[in-house]
DNA sequence: CGCGACGTTGATTTGCCTCAACGATTGTGG
DNA sequence: CCACAATCGTTGAGGCAAATCAACGTCGCG
C-alpha cells in the first residue's frame, strides 16, 4: 500500500475512488539536506507528508539563535499551521535534516478535499487532536521538568533520531545551549 | 441567540433543526471558585464551553507546584484532550478560578454529533488547529523568550484576565515563581 | 590538503529560584 | 460583626542551573 494511503487509513476507511482522487491531488518533490521548503515571511500554500528522510520546523531570534520546534521524520505531517489557516507571513522556516522525499498537499485541494471526501475532515481533525497533545505536554514539560529529564524524554521519543541528529540540533528542541548539553551528556554518560 | 451557538457559527452554518439537536446535548453545570471540574487521574468525559467566569488546566508536579496549562475565560473550550481522546486517567486538572457557568459536550455525544451532523466535524477541527497554533507559539515563546517578555506577552494576550487572576496563576502560567514576578514587576513600573 | 562546522572543556556570569520574614488582604467560623 | 487563620504579594540574602565567552581538537567535505 501507499506509505500515505497506509497513514490515512490509520483512522479513516477510503474507497479506491477517494483514494485515487487523494493521490492525485499530492505533488511529490524531493529535498538535499538543508534543502528549504518554507522560509519564514513566505505564505504556507501546503501541508508535507514525509515519505523518508527528516524535516525540521524553526524560527531564528533576533540574537540569531535557531529554536526548532518540530521534527518530522518519516510518516509525519508538517507545516507552519499558522501560515497555512491565516495565509499570512510564515513565522517557521521548515527544511531538511537530511536528504528527504515528501508529499506536498495543497491547502485549496485539502479544502477541496474536506467537501468531496468528508471523511478527510475527520482525518485531520484526529491528527490535528494528537499534536496538539504533544504540543501542550511539550508546554507543560518546559515549565516543570530540568533540562536533564527533557533530554532523556527526547531520547525516549526519538529514540532513532539521536544517532542521525547533530547534537547542536537536540540541544536547540530541548532548549537549552550546545555547551550546556555536551556537559549533560558527560555526567550521564559518567552516573551510568 | 444562544452563546453557544454564536460561538459554533463563527466557523459554521447550522439549520435551526441542527441547533436544536446540538443543544439538546448540553448539559449546564455551575462551579464555584475552586471546585473541581477534572481531577487529575479521572477519564475525561466532556468538553466544557465557558458561559461566565472561568476555568484553567493545570497539573502538580513531584515538587508540590502547579504548573497552569491553559486559562478558558467567557467563550473559550476547554478539556483533557489527551484524556478525552485516549480514555486514560487525565494528567491535567481543570477547576475554576472565579464562579463560573458552563455547558457540557460530553464525548459520546459529540462522537454522535460528528455523524449526524459533519459539520461539526469541520467546526472542531478548525478550533483544534487554532489550538494548536496557540500551543506551539507557547512553545517557542518559552524556548526564546525571557520572562519578562513572557509577562509582557501575557498581558496583552489576556487583558481582562490580569486584573481578575491572583498573581499566583500568572507566574505558575507563565513559569516563574511568584516572588519573581514580584520583583519583575516592580522593574516594569519603575523603568515606565 | 585546508577550511568550516561541530563537539568538548573550563572560567566566569547571570537569570531565576529558594528560603525566610513581614504586612496586607481575604475569608471564615463563632 | 469581629477575631483569627489562611492566603497573597513583597522584599532581601544567598544559591544554583544554565548561559556566555573563549580556546582547542576533530571530523567531514569541497
Amino acid at each position: 500500500m501507499h506509505p500515505i494511503i497506509a497513514n490515512v487509513s490509520k483512522h479513516i476507511r477510503l474507497s479506491t475512488e477517494e483514494q485515487a482522487y487523494f493521490l492525485a491531488m499530492l505533488q511529490a518533490k524531493s529535498l538535499k539536506k538543508k534543502q528549504i521548503l518554507l522560509r519564514e515571511g513566505e505564505i504556507c500554500k501546503s501541508s508535507a507528508f514525509v515519505i523518508s528522510g527528516c524535516l525540521r520546523a524553526y524560527t531564528i531570534d533576533h540574537n540569531g539563535f535557531e529554536h526548532i520546534l518540530q521534527f518530522a521524520p518519516k510518516d509525519w505531517w508538517i507545516a507552519d499551521m499558522y501560515s497555512l489557516i491565516t495565509q499570512q507571513p510564515a513565522t517557521l522556516s521548515i527544511d531538511a535534516v537530511e536528504t528527504t522525499e515528501i508529499l506536498l498537499l495543497p491547502r485549496t485541494a485539502q479544502e477541496q478535499l474536506f467537501v468531496e471526501v468528508p471523511a478527510f475532515e475527520r482525518f485531520f481533525r484526529i491528527i490535528t487532536e494528537k499534536a496538539l497533545v504533544t504540543a501542550r505536554r511539550r508546554v507543560l514539560d518546559t515549565l516543570s521538568l530540568t533540562a536533564q529529564q527533557r533530554y532523556e524524554n527526547f531520547c525516549k521519543q526519538y529514540p532513532t533520531l539521536i544517532y542521525t541528529l547533530p547534537q547542536k540540533q537536540i540541544a536547540s528542541f530541548i532548549g537549552v545551549t550546545p555547551e550546556f548539553l555536551s556537559k549533560m551528556r558527560k555526567e550521564l554518560l559518567r552516573s551510568k
